[in-house]
DNA sequence: GCAGGGTATATTGTATACAATTATACGAGG
DNA sequence: CCTCGTATAATTGTATACAATATACCCTGC
């Protein structure tokens, strides 16, 4: 938690520990640079063209955002999630995604209403053509809107770094299966729910969401995907 | 969120990074340094004899604690809770500290529980002996025993942060009045409901426990301590 | 052949030098 | 007297040099 949108101002994109942070993020959460890999603050900084201190400035950030994992005077080595990590995310999630759902109905914008009717009617119409990539974009959307709505930068900062941390996982699963059409059903009932004003509906919708993604996740293949570490603590209750 | 107990490993304190670290935000929490002071690399380094790479690095990592703000070509700015802020915290740490007392039901285990036994019965002594330091020191304590006990690295790291970052306030109102006592009762009974293997019942109060402690917050005069950012949307609802 | 140790090498930790940016002070012009 | 602009100082951003630590390999002795 603790940084909300005050982080944005000193990793902006004009300096290079900026675009260096930001990059090794979006290498990591894409896959490129994989669970326990190593990296080397030399190769990363001739890779980007830079020297090291903006590399290892990036790195400390890194390590706080839980992407890397850093051992003094050995290395800095690419974290994993673990199932239990994934499952414990979704039960925070449900919670917090419902306190958001239920502040959002008092302070929800008229802009972030009609943009979030419209994230859901264009979430069905990519979903009748098939458009993979455009559901699961339309899906992160969806629950951003809900954060900016809360007017909570601390809720919708703490939102964010749990939905971005997940997303390694959620996208799979998203695109795997028929959750699509059920998770955007979903959507409709919480933003239902919001638009006419009812708190607690709303909250309790944003509740069920999260389970049921979740539910949907371990049927389908949560095991595999992260098989390694699930022995310890991934499959109980 | 994000980075559990990993973080330790590379906030040594055999460090020189992780000595300026750890020493800056005890500066920080304690008041030493106060909001919007500006925090000057030389200046942090000639006082405690190191150079400025270390220095910057832990700016690096205090900003994204939220203790401080960088602004790039500028400077690092100790940053400021609103009332909104510290409103939003409890209302979030509330539903958390609920979830990990039903969690450690469960999963507590049996050096936890009578740690956490002991905490209570040395509270009360220290309560009837005005010991404020020693009452402050031991609910911060019972807080945590609460955290380690749930088993999950990712909730006990949201709350230690969500904890330790309102600490500069609560320390003030948990010394000014009776609120150390009944915050003690409610401890007692949270843990009588764990002990009882009461899952649900651990989990209201605790939610509880968050509600009342910030309602005697407001009580006791959170806006004299917060009154310059309270303007804007602390007094609301 | 194997265990132990020591040296070479690679990598991170820290300090310093240099570049770029921002703030400040002062003077010229109105 | 005020304002603007320029020069200067202060501060951060980045690169590089040096120190400390960890790792790997070989060499020696048994």
């Amino acid at each position: 938690m603790t940084n909300y949108d005050k982080k944005y101002d000193a990793n902006d994109k004009y300096s290079l520990r900026g675009r260096v942070f930001q990059k090794l993020r979006e290498d990591i959460l894409s896959g490129k640079y994989k669970e326990h890999e190593e990296l080397k603050e030399v190769a990363i900084g001739e890779e980007l063209g830079v020297s090291r201190t903006p590399v290892r400035e990036a790195f400390r950030q890194l390590e706080l955002e839980g992407l890397i994992r850093i051992v003094p005077n050995k290395g800095a080595y690419v974290t994993g999630i673990t199932a239990k990590d994934v499952k414990d995310i979704y039960m925070i999630r449900s919670l917090l995604e419902g306190l958001c759902a239920r502040l959002a109905t008092e302070k929800i914008s008229k802009e972030q209403m009609e943009e979030m009717e419209e994230n859901i009617y264009l979430a069905d119409f990519h979903e009748d053509k098939g458009h993979l990539d455009q559901i699961a974009e339309l899906d992160n959307r969806f629950h951003d809107i809900l954060y900016e709505a809360c007017d909570s930068k601390l809720l919708e900062h703490t939102l964010k770094d749990f939905h971005r941390y997940v997303l390694r996982v959620r996208q799979k699963t998203l695109a795997t299966n028929t959750r699509g059409r059920a998770s955007n059903d979903e959507h409709r009932q919480i933003m239902e729910a919001i638009k006419a004003g009812d708190a607690e509906l709303a909250e309790k919708l944003a509740n069920q969401h999260m389970i049921n993604a979740y539910d949907n996740m371990v049927k389908n293949g949560l095991k595999e995907i992260y098989g390694e570490n699930m022995d310890e603590n991934g499959r109980d209750e």
